[in-house]
DNA sequence: CTCTCTTTGTGCCGACACTAAACAAAATAC
DNA sequence: GTATTTTGTTTAGTGTCGGCACAAAGAGAG
């Protein structure tokens, strides 16, 4: 018998995938820069921009960016190729679903309008979101590399099945991910060079918010990052770890919801008291400053919308959001004494808590975290707008930057 | 069987580093197994073991063993080189110190009787332990590939300082990693390759215990591995991710012994109450039971021959260490919550505790763990007799696994 | 016993990623 | 103008590993 073919050691020994991930980051605006964040020769560098220039990744500028203050030859300027592939992203909400494509660096090409529907079971739900990109990709006539799909839920691996899907009307254990590639296959999304359909992913809308802040948002070069958020299904929480996600042994890591901070504070459907999760939540705002809430848009919106204007002014929400801030401090010491992260970003109504009141819910980490005195971490608000979205297409995009050449030819 | 070596592997890259790896977790028996391990052709795996073999460290059989059912040809055994180099392993405790020299495969080669002098600062305890490491390597006359030393203390990363050396008449801050490697130089432990002193480390004895753990012992095979163990100082945890110890982004990850298992229960000296540390340490286990410790060996020992001899037939200590087990349960699936671990090894008092009830650990783990149904989280005892003593050596081989050919020369 | 099949180990060559070093180019400094 | 600095390219060479052919060492069939 011929030996078969082995590729397990070839992986990540080409200069292409860690070259296409710092042009990915931002990090490589020439090919000096290359050079020198590689660690390679001038030849590779300029042997690797090549490469990816051939792939219709990046463009290499024909002049050279005058310097400002240096001497020596200038350098060509690298930029990613705005006509290069994109990725199809995908994130199915409480409120509806949207649809995006979204090329490297974070870029969003193309939106489709969000849709609304959600009483409608998961390969509805993905079918319709499917179509709607596959729409986008005819209209622009983009290259596709892969497909995210993010679902408010935790996503089991490997299975790929959502096991908690709240707000959503669908059964827990719900097949998304094979729903999504089947959906995939049956819409026509095919990749232009394997004649197969694109390769489908899907996860947890917070994970991948995650992945996305740490390359092209708030959390842009931590070695160890935390992320915690308040959704319309609940607190989250995700980890990266040396730019890779970290989701446990099956996908269901970072469930943070239910940590206690208050063992007098208001029962939880877990059967606990005084979780994370209820203790700073909308409900738990309005509760706390007296108010209910409009019925017109979202409770996320309104809670975070009080956060931002009337923190400064009104007493009552300056006390209110205080004991969130002070409950999700304390959730967050117990974290940082578990993870010791080197940089926390909040998203959802806790990123609007930490934009108003920095100073205090750091001070509450600090002094609720063991280490706390020794080196305080930074708690960062998110940065991008759309980071489950842009996220949902990192998850597409890592294949290409694991193997460029493997998944776009050659 | 000699086999003639026309090309010498790269430094770093080669498929040496992983095929090392295998031969030191014992996952490598033959070159066959190696060739489907590594992924590689025959033709590669026969080098590897042949540049293994001339660096000293594996032997390769000149006889093919036997094989018991299958056709084909037979194996040749590749075998760890009893004689090959080994590390320096040290330990401080809070009864004394240990040194030992460790081969590859975690075998304990020589030990030195253990002293019990702990009531000196540290740089005159580390020079006391490098200098009857250092006789040990100069009576058996071994080659040394490094030295890594465990403390009971939270090491700090990347200054190398000791952050909480409790029971230990040691200051904050001590520069532990700098003195010992300053007391290798001094007491002429150098590397015969290089000709400088050996490479020195020092971390946490919990954590590199999990190392060991991971590697030689229960935690053999588990991708994301959680130990947790309470020792003489309190509890501690530890955390490997794909084989690499996760001390977080400045070491002190994994303080989990401040985790709220009682809010009602003990004062802890954190400010808090109920904590985990107090909750299952070895004092909690004898107020429970209402009994007093004798003065003579350790309370931690004490208190694990109680659990061992007693929990089958003495109802009041079934009923403590009852207490202890489900207060570690909680703990325990909080961790599981956040980190989602696949297998979790108990040291200390608590190994005694799952060794007793088993059965019971898990059911409150599996209850108490927001997923645990789905598939609950093996819990095992550590295996490894001396896990710190071995894992401090890991310490010191984690270079040598990286690159051989760098560390050992050729 | 011989013949065949299966599996393991080795020799040889080429593919390929990268380095090293020389050369060329484009700016600033003087 | 020339010298210097920095960037990019060309060419030759090195080392790892895959592919393939072949050899070796057993089991099983006849």
């Amino acid at each position: 018998m011929t030996q078969t073919r082995t590729t397990r050691l070839d992986r990540g020994r080409s200069a292409l995938g860690p070259a296409l991930e710092l042009v990915h980051t931002g990090q490589a605006p020439t090919r000096a820069v290359l050079t020198a964040e590689l660690g390679v020769t001038r030849a590779t560098a300029g042997a690797v921009a090549a490469e990816l220039e051939a792939l219709g990744l990046i463009t290499v500028d024909a002049h050279p960016t005058a310097p400002v203050g240096s001497q020596g030859r200038p350098s060509h300027r690298l930029a990613i190729d705005p006509a290069g592939p994109v990725a199809l992203a995908a994130q199915i909400h409480a409120d509806g679903y949207r649809a995006a494509l979204v090329g490297l660096g974070g870029r969003i090409v193309a939106t489709a309008p969000g849709c609304g529907i959600v009483d409608a079971d998961p390969a509805q739900v993905i079918s319709e979101v499917v179509e709607v990109g596959a729409e986008l990709l005819r209209t622009t006539g983009r290259r596709c590399v892969g497909a995210g799909l993010a679902v408010p839920s935790a996503v089991a691996e490997p299975e790929g099945t959502a096991l908690n899907p709240l707000h959503l009307a669908w059964e827990a254990g719900a097949p998304v991910r094979d729903t999504f590639r089947a959906c995939l296959a049956e819409t026509g999304v095919t990749d232009q060079v394997h004649g197969a359909a694109v390769a489908g992913f899907a996860a947890n809308d917070l994970n991948v918010a995650a992945l996305a802040e740490h390359r092209h948002g708030a959390g842009r070069g931590a070695r160890h990052l935390l992320v915690v958020g308040t959704g319309h299904h609940g607190v989250g929480g995700a980890l990266v770890l040396d730019g890779r996600l970290h989701t446990g042994s099956s996908g269901l890591a970072l469930e943070v919801g239910h940590l206690t901070v208050d063992p007098e504070g208001r029962p939880c459907h877990c059967g606990s008291r005084g979780c994370l999760d209820v203790e700073t939540d909308p409900v738990a705002l309005f509760d706390a400053a007296g108010r209910t809430a409009d019925s017109g848009t979202s409770l996320l919106t309104q809670a975070a919308e009080l956060v931002r204007t009337r923190y400064a002014d009104d007493p009552g929400v300056r006390e209110a959001a205080g004991r969130l801030i002070d409950r999700l401090g304390l959730g967050l010491a117990g974290l940082v004494n578990i993870l010791n992260p080197d940089r926390i970003v909040l998203a959802g109504l806790h990123r609007a808590l930490v934009e108003a009141d920095g100073e205090r819910l750091r001070g509450v980490v600090a002094d609720r975290s063991l280490w706390g005195r020794s080196g305080s971490v930074p708690v960062l608000p998110s940065e991008l707008e759309h980071n489950s979205l842009v996220g949902a297409a990192e998850l597409a995009w890592q294949p290409v930057l694991d193997d460029p050449i493997g998944t776009l030819g050659g």
